[in-house]
DNA sequence: ATATACATCCCCTGAATAGGGGATGTATCG
DNA sequence: CGATACATCCCCTATTCAGGGGATGTATAT
């Protein structure tokens, strides 16, 4: 019978939150909690042990951060799906979580069905977020509408930004090296760098390109 | 009273769906349909006259695509709020779809009460997807785990992508100049290439940084 | 009419890069 | 004990890049 449960750790620092959560989880039949921790380091000691199909993860940890947690236990077992549940929605620790490789990420706020819904989608192969946090993901894809970049300059700085040369790029867009040139110097001006490198970053940063 | 309406303009070639749609919004009454087009060149011409809150948008359209069209409507009217709705779910159409503006991305097995709390979610300023859409979004921000690049290898490509110079790159690193090179010799053979521009290409393509 | 932005092209010089060649030491893995 | 991967360092030469200086023509604003 336990064989066919859906195997889940919790690792979450706080006593009370954790243990309801274990129980809340428990109380479904097909899950099944095979531990819980107050920290990273022990988990991911015990996650070849413990075989989990499902890690429910804080993020605000003792030692260790959930976010290098989710990369370490990632590392180990590559398949393992993690679902984030934090009180944190600031953009950075979304992203964070979500490129260590989070499968999901939900908030503390949530009530009991939104946890067990999020984890049953998890399960299903999909990535349970809130709608705000969706919105931000979304947004991510999207460039800034308020470039100071010319549709021209954003296309040189765009290849620049592939590692194109100059002269790559001129025979791309079909205008000379030196036409180019004046672009990524204008282009320089314009997000105030003088470099190659400070350009990509300032360009990344901003969503220009 | 028409005033404190959502108004809402629907893009769909298709006449029994578009009307449809139209029939199923107008019944809620805060929702109002403006007007309803089956191609982007008429809609892109009236979204003056419109003004739209929302674009209820298809994809697979006569003309002009709907991805190019959400790019033009978005130029003409940066703050309307385009909700894809198509049959297509492959991960292309989608990751184009959000980087020309769209706020969401909902499919057309849909019922009608998950258009409407699609419309809805849009207009909370959320960003509604189907689970499937949610997780190749989610997907998208993690690395391939199976690249072939050793981290150090990864690292230098991370810094060659980020527009870095060999000596910088040696200079982050705390190696020499040589060293780098070495690195950036072998990442070329490993991918196959023979340039910087090809290695960056072929890097975020198979998303190895 | 007069700016201002945009896109295009030219020249110069010193420094950096690409793409070859090789070498060494340390792990790790059969 | 080899073989292999990894990370480190050295040399060479043609090509390219950075950053400076200008110039021209066409739109679009003001």
């Amino acid at each position: 019978m336990q064989y066919f449960r859906t195997r889940i750790i919790i690792v979450e620092d706080n006593k009370t939150v954790r243990e309801g959560f274990a129980l809340i989880i428990n109380s479904i039949s097909k899950y099944f909690v095979v531990n819980t921790y107050d920290n990273c380091e022990d988990a991911i000691k015990n996650v070849k042990k413990d075989k989990p199909d499902i890690v429910l993860m804080d993020l605000e940890l003792p030692g260790i951060s959930g976010i290098e947690g989710i990369g370490e236990i990632k590392k180990i077992m590559p398949n393992v799906l993690v679902l984030v549940n934090t009180i944190y929605e600031n953009s950075d620790l979304v992203f964070q979580a979500l490129c260590a490789g989070a499968s999901g990420y939900i908030t503390k706020n949530s009530n009991h069905s939104e946890l067990l819904e999020g984890i049953e989608e998890v399960l299903q192969g999909g990535a349970p977020m809130s709608s705000k946090i969706a919105k931000m993901v979304v947004t991510s894809f999207q460039k800034n509408p308020n470039s100071p970049l010319s549709n021209r300059e954003t296309e040189v700085l765009e290849l620049l930004a592939k590692g194109k040369s100059y002269s790559m790029i001129a025979k791309e867009l079909f205008i000379t090296k030196e036409t180019a040139k004046s672009h990524i110097k204008n282009i320089y001006s314009k997000l105030q760098v003088n470099s190659k490198s400070e350009a990509i970053a300032k360009a990344t940063q901003d969503k220009l390109i």
